[in-house]
DNA sequence: GCGACAG
DNA sequence: ATCTTGTCGC
């Protein structure tokens, strides 16, 4: 795998990365029986000149949706947050915490976009495609695209997220009277087998419970680290 | 040139 | 993403 994979020099270098990996993804259900469901997410400190980010990796038993494992990791940003590039900033710090994963899950679930991405690469798809494994993206807002139609108030509504005619992904309520999340393919799964998958993980709170864990996971890890700095004095 | 812009 | 407790509404 090549280093500007996910440490490229520039933006520009990061962007044919991007088109190189966008070339990769696999857009359909390649993968087998799913036992066993990850979530991801990352969580960062604020001015924090070090430009720390704490990832967080969960492992859901299914349907059961028990967590049983997790595993965390903290990385320095190469670069700081840039609209488009999201994957470069956390993928470093997912595939530490991805190797101190005691069993891994045969699905994971992103807190980002996957293919609703200007170039096809958001960072479900970054880190499905450079690890391989079959991943779905969950962002909490859009990139990219917009909904086709007015979406529904009902859990379990959804509608098309449309750009330049294409169908990116699919907007979903999970929750009465919260906003919808954006749901889209990663790697090795359709976007109708990520939309279901995720419905499949709800459990009435809006993120389903792989990212949701997921985000206290990063969470935990990051106050964890704080906690134990040595207190300013002078 | 201007506005938009995952986490 | 992060700063932050209680509070209003379903």
């Amino acid at each position: 795998m090549p280093e500007h994979w996910l440490n490229p020099p520039d933006l520009a270098a990061a962007r044919a990365a991007q088109v190189a990996l966008a070339a990769r993804v696999v857009a359909e259900d390649a993968h087998g029986p799913v036992r066993l469901l990850g979530g991801v997410d990352v969580s960062n400190t604020r001015f924090d000149p070090e430009n720390r980010v704490y990832a967080g990796i969960v492992v859901l038993r299914f349907p059961e949706l028990e967590v049983v494992a997790t595993a965390s990791a903290v990385r320095r940003a190469s670069l700081p947050y840039i609209p488009g590039f999201l994957g470069f900033r956390e993928v470093p710090a997912l595939l530490a915490a991805w190797e101190q994963l005691a069993v891994k899950p045969d699905l994971v679930m992103v807190d980002g976009h996957g293919l609703a991405h200007p170039r096809g690469l958001g960072i479900a798809a970054h880190l499905g495609v450079v690890l391989d494994i079959p991943s779905i993206g969950v962002a909490k807002s859009r990139l990219v695209g917009q909904p086709e139609a007015p979406l529904g108030e009902a859990p379990g509504a959804e509608v098309p997220l449309a750009w330049k005619g294409r169908v990116l992904g699919t907007v979903l309520r999970t929750r009465q009277r919260a906003n919808p999340l954006y749901i889209s393919v990663g790697h090795r799964v359709s976007l109708a087998g990520a939309v279901a998958w995720v419905k499949r993980a709800a459990t009435g709170y809006r993120l389903p419970e792989p990212t949701r864990q997921a985000h206290l996971a990063a969470n935990a890890a990051r106050r964890a680290a704080t906690m134990a700095m040595p207190p300013l004095t002078g």
